[in-house]
DNA sequence: AACGTTATGTTATGATATAACATAACACAA
DNA sequence: TTGTGTTATGTTATATCATAACATAACGTT
């Protein structure tokens, strides 16, 4: 499984590489990935977990950027709606996309131990549930999948 | 697919049938299943859509059982916790469990023009995702699986 | 009746999210 | 280069969702 953020990888690379991805994705799809929404995205990247949008906000703040909530709502609203960045409802938090550049419907792993987040993807209109939905004639928009529990590295270190 | 919510069915006997299998449930538990519990899980049932803890707690309130949003919260948290209702993480609302008395991860599909959900379940240590994360070390407790788009009812009537 | 437990009542506040309107920056054509 | 439409940002205010904390009441058992 390829899922990025529990275990050890290239952190810098992750931040580098997925800032100058999203900027040729915005440059090639008439985009403006403007400061505020760069800054944004730099901070989701930072770390792979959930951050709430009020975290952001006073990361922005701290750095005059901007000072109320509509600003990070919106700078989040524009990276989710683009597909770099993801909601996870069950936190009410945003996180990075880790599959930048693949339309994917994404599956998270949430860690209430360490609260990390990881990401993976599966195939809905293949899947037993997308065959299902098919069947009853739902037409699938968007998709929430996201799974609660413990990670390898939380189970080990005796945190469950 | 059983999924119960979109199409018709006998609805006056999904109240009821639900309020007794609950009932008994509670019975053979020990637990405490309420006036306020009751009439919670009552309104759930009344149609297959989810509920906002603080329209529910309108409803208690007109009926003088209870006027604050612990009152509802407690009694949601209560059904929740013991498997007679689901809360639609995407929604930040609650619905009745279609599947009562069986132990189930279950999936919703959620129609955004007419608000009906309706519930379908998966195994998940069975399909791809379960396995998946089993690859990982990731432990499961808890998964939401929420899929949003249009059913088919919606689809026929044009409100795409 | 005494006791522990579970449920409810109530106040207050915290946390998440958006409506609405004003201003500024940008993009592009005339 | 100015006008014009569009997109982004600034700002105020408020809506919506959720829980901490503490008091009282009901229940179950001995």
């Amino acid at each position: 499984m390829d899922a990025i953020g529990f275990g050890r990888h290239n952190h810098a690379e992750c931040i580098r590489g997925g800032l100058d991805s999203v900027d040729a994705q915005c440059k090639a799809a008439g985009l403006q990935f403007t400061p505020v929404r760069r800054r944004v995205l730099e901070m989701l990247l930072a770390e792979h977990r959930a951050h709430g949008a009020y975290e952001i906000l006073d990361n922005l703040r701290a750095e005059g950027l901007g000072s109320q909530p509509p600003v990070s709502y919106r700078a989040l609203e524009f990276l989710v709606k683009n597909g770099f960045a993801h909601k996870i409802e069950r936190l009410n938090a945003f996180i990075a996309c880790a599959h930048l550049a693949e339309n994917h419907a994404p599956v998270f792993l949430i860690c209430r131990a360490c609260d990390s987040v990881a990401e993976t993807h599966t195939d809905l209109t293949r899947s037993v549930l997308g065959r299902a939905a098919k069947t009853a004639g739902f037409q699938i928009e968007r998709t929430a999948v996201e799974i609660e529990g413990i990670c390898n590295t939380c189970q080990e270190g005796g945190a469950a």
